[in-house]
DNA sequence: TACCTTGTACCATTATAAAGGTACAGATCT
DNA sequence: AGATCTGTACCTTTATAATGGTACAAGGTA
């Protein structure tokens, strides 16, 4: 049906790439069966944002990842890298 | 000596507070020895920005806590959030 | 006493994130 | 055909992040 309807992991990693970032964030959204405009009423932030965010189009505050995460249930860590 | 000679984490979790973060990254800085001057001059970031999200008195990007991780040699992580 | 380092305070300017509107394309319906 | 939903493409305005300079206070050192 779509690729949303895959096996979803529970748990993302992300090395700091925006663009991954806004797939994570779209990825989420969909999986919660929300639309722009719903995530944007949740969070109060403008459609505008979420989109230009999702597909790593522009460089987000922090604030703007804070309100998104709460409402896509989700949460940041930070862990010293691993040396190789 | 000073508070940063005490037994340190090899892990944060950040419940996506800046100041928390901001915490987190002058903690991170000191334990590797260097001075706001050093960080600016290795990412590039002024020493102000570096300086006030330390503090959590503004509100970083998303480039610039990339830029600032790579170089405390941090890396982020995200989760869905468990459920209590 | 200097002298130097470090971090913060303060300011003005520039760059750009965010908001909020309209319009449009594609898909999905009746 | 039309109507609706969704996401993106625009655009302008506003808010604010980021820069880069100076100055100052506290601490350490010679």
């Amino acid at each position: 049906m779509s690729i949303f309807d895959e096996i979803l992991p529970i748990y993302w990693y992300i090395d700091m790439k925006i663009e991954e970032l806004g797939k994570l964030i779209k990825n989420r959204r969909k999986v919660l069966g929300l639309t722009i405009r719903d995530l944007a009423d949740l969070t109060g932030i403008s459609k505008t944002t979420i989109s230009q965010t999702e597909r790593g189009v522009r460089n987000p505050t922090f604030e703007v990842l804070q309100n998104i995460f709460e409402y896509l249930n989700l949460e940041m860590k930070v862990e010293v890298k691993e040396r190789k």
